[in-house]
DNA sequence: ACCGTCATGTAATCGGTTACATGATTCT
DNA sequence: AGAATCATGTAACCGATTACATGACGGT
């Protein structure tokens, strides 16, 4: 049983699979796009090597089904659910980088009036789609954190938008 | 000559290397930590293969000292400028995705007091780090690209100071 | 002389992305 | 029956990270 590295991309897996009990790698696609939408997306190959890799450390375990189509179905074991929980339980992270290609145009010195323009237009459609998710979500009970992180998504947008738009507005009278 | 896909790795050596006229690996380090700081780092490993590829495709010359330590030098072929300008001048860019591990645990459903607690403490030591290096760079000229991303950068992270701070007073009262 | 840090590089590994394929369903 | 979409998988490639090394240099 091989040692690997748990990535965020594994506690995805893990974490989906505590929460449906039992997957396949299709059921992970459709949980990950539900849960997580697009501010942690991941290849569907992805949903088909990770639970593979998690299985060859003692993680998750795999059983194919017998009949037709012999899909493989997923569990967590109790190595993976330990695993898991403690991941969750421990409010530490590691920084993250923005890793914006639009604020790395901006560094290397492009022109601050095009780039703010097409920038800002990017971000408002970002945040509309956002809010839209929201109205969506509104619907459902709200303790729940898919609605947490969509507020803190949306405050992302604003927050470049506005940044955005405030550059494009003082770039004018250069 | 080998097809390679420019990557925002390879538009950020291109870019140094424009601004440099020529430099060795070890030269791009030291630029690159200077020009994009915290907001998108590299390897230095990767600063010794990446001029290696653009070179395989004739973006980037190489030569080496004939003395001591032949140092791999670096300079743009004009083919690496006309590339480097095309992408800088294109107001485009993909859309990213956020992928901060905190929301990521909050979304998979974390305690969001305990949470928020230990990630508005790293919020507000970016936050504060930016500052200082932002006071450092007040000082010099300001049209410059650098210190606007800097700004971005700012302003993101008081907004996630907010949103963090807002989401641990929240959930004091539940 | 010695030690720490800066400078310089190589090698191996691996997660992630992209491309390629084919089976099932559903709709017209 | 055919087309389109959903579902299900495999394979290859490759950029990025990590680990391993050693050389130069400045200070004590």
């Amino acid at each position: 049983m091989s040692q690997i590295d748990l990535t965020p991309t594994s506690y995805v897996v893990l974490g989906l699979l505590d929460a449906a009990g039992q997957a396949t790698p299709y059921d992970l696609k459709r949980a990950a796009t539900d849960r997580l939408g697009d501010f942690w997306s991941l290849a569907h190959s992805q949903l088909y090597s990770e639970p593979e890799r998690l299985a060859r450390s003692g993680y998750v375990a795999e059983q194919r089904e017998q009949t037709g189509r012999r899909r493989r179905r997923y569990t967590l074991t109790d190595q993976g659910r330990r695993a898991y929980r403690a991941w969750l339980e421990d409010p530490h992270t590691d920084r993250y980088e923005l890793r914006d290609p639009g604020l790395l145009k901006l560094a290397l010195g492009a022109d601050p009036a095009t780039l703010a323009a097409a920038q800002l237009e990017l971000h408002q459609h970002a945040l509309e789609r956002y809010e839209q998710t929201a109205a969506g979500l509104g619907l459902e009970a709200s303790g729940d954190g898919r609605v947490l992180a969509l507020q803190a998504g949306i405050g992302h947008e604003r927050e470049y938008v506005r940044f955005w738009s405030q550059l494009a507005a003082s770039s004018v009278e250069l």
